[in-house]
DNA sequence: GTAGACTCTCACATCAATGTCAGAGTCAAC
DNA sequence: GTTGACTCTGACATTGATGTGAGAGTCTAC
């Protein structure tokens, strides 16, 4: 497919799946045109890279990890022990952001609780 | 404490803590003189902030969050409904934000096992 | 073949999180 | 009361992820 089906079908600009392209996160091949064109497996990365963005990767150890995860949880290149490294930090944080927001949310569930009915208990199950 | 042993306790620039005041994460008092002065509790709020930055929070939506981290979890004052209805958005919000950080967190963790094991399992235990 | 939609590259703009610098005021110790 | 370290505000620069627009080439359906 094109870059404006790709486009639609994930819900990111042409802007920046170019972008990606350019540091190294997609690699559509090439009509003789010069016109890029995508396969079905490069939703799946599109989304993959959105994700790991919006975690806080930067593209330039998103295009490290990448390869290791394969069309299918395939994961078959190894990285090296820098990236992995680097990995490892930022999934402590992750870690930590995940226990900080969970922090809150029990927090916001006691208050809400309370709100409706004029008492917090303390701990609040709120699993949904 | 004033803003340079913040900075050297935390390890964060003072720019960046003006910056943070500036966009309501921080609230020091000043003294006649204008200096900033900062308390104890200030040092755990600038950690809180990292954490969120790093993992992709915005510092609006850290300045919406940080007050539900409260220091000991004093949540006393009785809230309108309409604070109700914003404090229910803001938990599908927290709860949306948590559930793309466990994506990305498992992503992470299966590439870092597959890197250490040369093969991934589906469901890796990774808790530390 | 041609019109309209699509795509290309390239360049400039923006936004958030940061850094850096300048000039002026403040504090503390001597 | 003076000096050196600290702080203030304010302005400009940068970096990474984005948006936007121009001008030129390509595709497709008629």
């Amino acid at each position: 497919m094109r870059i404006g089906e790709l486009s639609r079908r994930t819900g990111v600009s042409e802007r920046l799946l170019r972008y990606y392209e350019e540091q190294g996160l997609l690699h559509p091949y090439r009509r003789p045109s010069g016109y890029r064109e995508y396969d079905e497996s490069d939703i799946a990365t599109v989304s993959r890279i959105r994700t790991l963005l919006a975690a806080g990767l930067t593209t330039a150890i998103i295009a490290e990890v990448l390869p290791c995860l394969g069309e299918d949880e395939k994961h078959l290149a190894p990285i090296c022990s820098e990236t992995a490294e680097h990995l490892h930090r930022h999934r402590t944080q992750i870690d930590e952001c995940i226990a900080e927001l969970q922090t809150a949310r029990r927090m916001l569930d006691a208050i809400i609780t309370g709100a409706a009915r004029e008492h917090a208990p303390t701990t609040a199950d709120t699993t949904p």
